[in-house]
RNA sequence: GGCCCCGUGGCGGAACCGGUAGACGCAACGGACUUAAAAUCCGUAGUUCCGAAAGGGAUGUGUCGGUUCGAGUCCGACCGGGGCCA
């Protein structure tokens, strides 16, 4: 008997999928569709192991959704613009167009041998023009919608990537892949105007039922929608400013109004007042994300005008220049309100201004509550606040709104946390945007039989900043206006814009407009999203964006880009260190006596905990390797079983020899099995025989769990089904027959090679991808005695045998016939007995 | 600091709507087969107490309380871990 030997079927399955084009995504539109997609990965030269994971969900969920008889869509591509191939290209003198594609090639080759069900012919590059060219197209549709557009902003400036980061790129106040401390500049930049539709991408939140929750709540904070109003201070030079405040009641424990540095009343004042520049430039040097502002010291500059208090003529407040106010949020301008706000509280501290309570905490005395260190920002009644006194905070906000509004000094407003996304990149390697700026016409749009418009092939990338803004010639352009010589636009797009609508690009590839109607049509949304938690901002709402925005252009008619969204966990690995404090790779170590030592040495080494695999921390695994050892189907297996799947799962050496084990164990099942003839009948005999039950419980146990994406219970399933099988060895042939080719049919999403080499030997000429999911004979799952337990006083004292369904006196009496429930009453009589039907009787004394 | 999620054997985890806690796997141990090993097969197992054994008792899902005939599951407080926003 010879051993399974995935080195020599894996690769001939997946020949004959690709022979009898097994995955190529179905054209006739009359049956339910079913799109599944795994975030596409960005082509860094290898796929890891978390991208198996990641594929093999995804591509267990296409095979199940393929035989359950839907029409799947399962494309993949590659996210590949971006800064590591200019990296290379200036470390390694290779093209990054040479380098990208020859990581795809390898890459396109690793997931080959996985044996995922993709349809490659849909295949997408987004740094390929056929992709890009549509892009730049739909960035022009943009522009003209008013949903792109250039001005001038503080932005997000890393000085090591020599780029313009997105607020969401910075990360504690350092650049998301430098982590260099990121600097504020003032720059003209492209920004798609995602604001557009704040409220709708909050509220439409509410229609993803099937997103988990933790993302949808990261979105809503995300967007961040407050209430306040808009209202206007008189100042002592005549003019007038508006700020923008969430606290309108706490208006009479006002301390001062704090304005921007880049406020244009600030940079008026600033002509004439050089300490109050020296100020402004010194606030500008901190980066303009929330938790920089929030973590930096308060500071603020006097201008020596006075707001008057819209209440109180003859109340005078101080305005002042602060950092922490900001430009883009609100009007740029708020008024101070110490007790009542951290920040406030801290820069009235600091510049020994007053702070007066207005909101008393229930039960507190008005007269003697008092802010120390921490701003109070719970709710209360309104005290030392005139007309507003005893009213709740609610009421007090409105009745403030109120007066304002009927002077006409201000109005309620909604307000968003979310800002337009600035989607400019100083790189080369990235989409051009589509716009030249000509000295006659200004900024003109490229036309459209001009595009694509592709980055020069002559790049040199050891230059500082965009090497294509270095590039001698590639920017002199005609306007396509008025002819004149005019400037190319340099900056290129984010990144995340070439992500945000690859997945309707999918529905049809060569369409020669972005999207072609019917294809999107028929196979939008997608039915399930699978990646990491880490895009549960940035990438959902980008897409979320570029559905609405591709609405509003008329290229789209769906609501939102992804039904359903599952994010997977991590894959973790146990860290190794040895005496001097060195990494130690898994392949280094070897475990002796549960002892880890270098491999062929005696030397011990520290092992860690299991953490995310790492280059760092040397703890990766390649999937190369273990598909070399074992095959492509343990892999997969590995990755379905024990944890859930939206949890981390811990690669062990053991458990890999585990997965390999049981695919041996399935492969001897078949090969010993004795078996009549496919398709041999069963005797009527034999039709309620026990493995026939286990078999159709495994069809519909397995068939709930995979339709969950529990793929974790759906593998421990199919284990209780094999011992059954393993047990039931005296079964009738024909009744083993059918088990085994159920669970031939039940393990095809998950190891699809095993179990077409299974279905061969089993002497079927069929593939197994192309056969239809079997149907359980729930006639066959009912129970026809079942085994309750009995309980006295709530703790179990033995369990009896009864027909299901069986009467409730008959139930009763049988339970306390039972001798531990005799011994447990001690001869009391039950109070009370209660019977749950097929579960359970407690026996109360 | 606010909000959210999680806490079950040595480990990963299961337990539907409150109804036999620990399915299934890994690791472990005992045995069979073998000259030996690998592979495979059979068996044991939460903890603890009584018993030679068969068996029986107690206890047990982070901690403390509550609701209930019955709580891993529901409620409250706390402890610990993680995430997001500050």
């Amino acid at each position: 008997m010879a051993r399974y030997n995935p080195k020599e079927t894996e690769g001939k399955w997946q020949k004959s999928w690709s022979e009898a084009c097994a995955f190529a995504t179905p054209t006739d539109f009359s049956k339910p569709k079913y799109y599944v997609l795994e975030m596409f990965p960005y082509p860094s030269g290898n796929i890891h192991v978390g991208h198996v994971r990641n594929y093999t969900l995804g591509d267990c969920t296409a095979r199940f959704k393929r035989a359950q008889g839907f029409n799947v869509l399962h494309p993949m591509g590659w996210d590949a613009f971006g800064l590591p191939a200019e990296n290379a290209a200036r470390d390694k003198h290779v093209s990054p167009r040479e380098w990208t594609y020859a990581n795809i090639a390898t890459m396109h080759g690793q997931l080959e041998k996985i044996g995922l069900s993709l349809d490659w012919d849909r295949e997408v590059a987004t740094c390929d023009s056929s992709y890009f060219r549509h892009q730049q197209k739909l960035f022009l549709d943009f522009y003209r919608k008013g949903l792109a557009y250039r001005r001038e902003a503080d932005v997000n400036w890393d000085p090591v990537d020599q780029t313009v980061l997105a607020n969401e790129q910075v990360i504690d106040g350092k650049g998301w892949r430098s982590g260099a401390p990121v600097e504020r500049r003032k720059l003209s930049q492209w920004f798609l105007k995602i604001t557009e539709f704040s409220d709708e991408l909050l509220s439409a939140l509410d229609t993803l039922d099937r997103w988990p929750e933790k993302v949808r709540l990261m979105q809503k904070n995300w967007i961040g929608r407050s209430e306040g109003m808009k209202f206007f201070f008189d100042l002592s030079n005549g003019k007038k400013l508006e700020v923008f405040t969430t606290r309108p009641d706490t208006l009479f424990g006002a301390a001062f109004v704090a304005i921007s540095a880049d406020h244009p009343l600030a940079l008026e004042l600033a002509k004439t007042d050089d300490a109050l520049a020296a100020f402004a430039a010194e606030c500008r040097k901190t980066g303009t994300a929330e938790a920089e502002i929030e973590k930096a010291e308060k500071l603020g500059y006097d201008t020596g005008l006075k707001a008057v208090h819209p209440f109180d003529p003859a109340w005078k407040l101080p305005v002042m220049v602060a950092n922490f106010v900001l430009m883009g949020y609100g009007t740029g301008a708020i008024f101070g309100c110490p007790a009542h706000d951290q920040r406030d509280l801290d820069f009235a501290r600091k510049y020994g201004l007053p702070v007066n309570p207005v909101v008393i905490p229930d039960g507190a005395d008005p007269k003697t509550f008092a802010v120390g260190k921490e701003a109070y920002v719970g709710p209360g009644k309104l005290a030392n606040s005139r007309f507003l006194d005893g009213l709740e905070v609610e009421v007090a906000k409105a009745e403030v709104a109120k007066r304002f509004e009927v002077e006409g000094r201000g109005s309620r407003t909604v307000q968003y946390r979310l800002r337009d996304w600035l989607v400019s990149r100083q790189r080369a390697w990235g989409c051009p945007i589509p716009m030249v700026h000509c000295p006659q016409c200004g900024v003109v749009p490229v036309a459209e039989s001009d595009l694509p418009v592709l980055p020069p092939d002559d790049l040199e990338f050891d230059v500082k900043g965009n090497p294509l803004a270095a590039h001698p010639s590639w920017k002199h352009a005609k306007c396509s206006k008025c002819g004149a010589a005019a400037i190319r636009e340099t900056d290129t797009l984010d990144t995340f814009v070439d992500s945000s609508w690859y997945f309707a690009r999918f529905c049809d590839n060569k369409a020669n407009t972005p999207v072609d109607q019917t294809a999107t049509d028929y196979w939008l949304p997608v039915d399930q999203y699978i990646g990491g938690i880490e895009h549960a901002i940035l990438h959902l709402l980008y897409s979320r964006f570029f559905v609405r925005a591709m609405k509003a252009c008329g290229h789209l008619k769906i609501d939102e880009p992804f039904a359903g969204l599952f994010t997977q966990g991590m894959v973790c690995h146990e860290t190794y260190k040895d005496k001097a404090g060195e990494w130690l790779s898994p392949i280094e170590v070897e475990k002796r006596g549960g002892k880890a030592f270098r491999k062929g040495t005696d030397e011990e080494i520290l092992v860690g905990p299991s953490e995310k695999m790492s280059k760092s921390k040397k703890n990766v695994v390649a999937p190369e390797t273990i598909i070399e050892i074992y095959g492509a189907d343990t892999i997969r297996w590995f990755m379905l079983s024990d944890s859930p799947p939206e949890r981390d799962i811990e690669w062990t050496e053991e458990g890999a020899e585990g997965c390999w084990r049981f695919v041996q164990k399935i492969w001897r099942l078949i090969e010993e099995a004795k078996l009549p003839p496919a398709g041999t009948p069963i005797a009527e005999a034999d039709a309620k025989h026990p493995l026939r039950q286990a078999a159709h419980r495994a069809i519909a146990a397995v068939t709930e769990e995979l339709a969950a994406l529990r793929f974790n219970r759906a593998v421990a399933q199919i284990y209780t089904f094999v011992n059954a099988i393993g047990s039931n060895a005296d079964a009738p042939g024909s009744v083993r027959r059918e088990a085994l080719e159920t669970l031939v049919l039940l393990i095809g999403p998950m190891m699809p090679h095993l179990a077409e080499e299974c279905w061969h030997a089993l002497g079927r000429n069929t593939l197994v991808a192309t056969v239809p999911w079997p149907k359980a004979d729930f006639c066959l799952i009912k129970a026809e005695t079942v085994t309750i337990a009995v309980q006295v006083a709530g703790k179990l004292r033995g369990t009896i045998s009864v027909e299901a369904g069986a009467d409730n006196k008959a139930v009763e009496a049988q339970a306390l016939a039972l001798e531990p429930v005799v011994r447990a009453l001690n001869g009391r009589a039950p109070r009370r007995i209660i019977v749950v039907p097929n579960r359970i009787v407690n026996v109360v004394p």
